[in-house]
DNA sequence: TTGACAAGTGACCTTTCGTTCACTATAATA
DNA sequence: TATTATAGTGAACGAAAGGTCACTTGTCAA
């Protein structure tokens, strides 16, 4: 049963420092947040720092766990549709999940004073999803389904409007329906120009 | 000589917040790099927020001066060659000067915190670079130098991944010019796939 | 049953924060 | 020249921050 106090307290940091980031955050509310007293989490972590780098680490660690190797790479798509099918299931997985967007949050916030965050953060938004989609592409091109083209280029060209439109959900979760339809929207495009008829 | 100070403030508060957020700096800090004491700068604003306030004011009052009307559209590039260089005079403007790195670096920091913030930091990062491309397509369209397309969809994916490493410029100054040579074959490729040969 | 240990408490410490205020120096105004 | 407003100083304040510590409680192994 104790243990589970010390993942609470990544998941209540998770929350604080995504909304208010490190420096806004103070040990006395994410602590009565978890129904403790300040002390309370010092016998888990013997810092405000300590914490953030424990948080971080899990971070990283998912990331690696959930898209770092081959085996994690989405199936090629074998169809046109099944290419707007696969973005939006992953859109809509990464715009409705909290703790998605929370280390989304995280990693903005905190992207210019972290080393690893600013790390994490690049990979994040840009060049983890580009690497997937390049090989999304390349195995669409081999199938006859994609132009022939730069798979890298076309990836980038893919996944940076998208990204720039899941940064707006964030900011402003709203308009995310809207983002969302947008997203298809830019998808049957994207297609409609490179997709091999 | 007196509100000259005023003015010094609140560019060495964009130095401070751009680095450290609004949350993690501190008036003594910020006083201090002015060459002031702290209780100097109470002479100037009533409080921390109201500096935060002040700033905010400037910098939605810079970007309605610079970007807010129908004057300050680009002309429309007479070539595809000219929409590149287009492109990469803006981008290098804004990858190179320090004041415009630190607006974006504070409204992505204060993004979630504070309303007005949030708003400039989707013109600021989406709608208005989008608007903007959106004139410039119509009436390259016009002309017969881009392929008859929705002029609002082509303006989207061409802004978005150039925004998405003009952010990656702001996280990893060290890879600037690598992502300047991005942008450019980037905008390269687009016309290679839009453009009207 | 006892001992040991992990988890949590509450009081306390030090530092730093934002802010105030009585005061001084300076330069313009009447 | 006398006055007054402005800019800046330095000491002080209360609140809030991160962190420590002696102590209690509950659980499990010996």
């Amino acid at each position: 049963m104790a243990n589970d106090t010390k993942e609470r307290i990544l998941a209540a940091a998770l929350e604080m420092f995504s909304q208010n980031g490190y420096a806004g955050t103070n040990i006395r509310e994410l602590s009565a947040s978890l129904g403790l007293v300040k002390s309370g989490v010092y016998k888990h972590y013997e810092s405000k720092e300590a914490i953030w780098n424990a948080l971080l680490d899990q971070m990283i660690a998912y990331y690696a766990d959930h898209f770092g190797s081959a085996d994690h790479l989405p199936p090629v798509p074998d169809s046109q549709e099944a290419l707007t099918r696969l973005t939006m299931q992953m859109v809509n997985i990464t715009v409705h999940d909290e703790k998605i967007i929370m280390t989304r949050k995280v990693l903005t916030l905190e992207q210019f004073r972290d080393d690893r965050a600013r790390e994490l953060a690049t990979r994040h938004f840009l060049t983890g999803l580009t690497d997937m989609f390049t090989h999304v592409f390349t195995g669409m091109m081999d199938k006859g389904l994609l132009r022939k083209d730069d798979p890298k280029m076309l990836a980038f060209s893919y996944t940076t409007p998208i990204s720039a439109l899941i940064h707006l959900c964030d900011r402003e979760p709203e308009k995310t329906e809207d983002a969302i339809r947008k997203i298809e929207a830019f998808s049957r495009h994207f297609l409609a120009t490179y997709g091999v008829k």
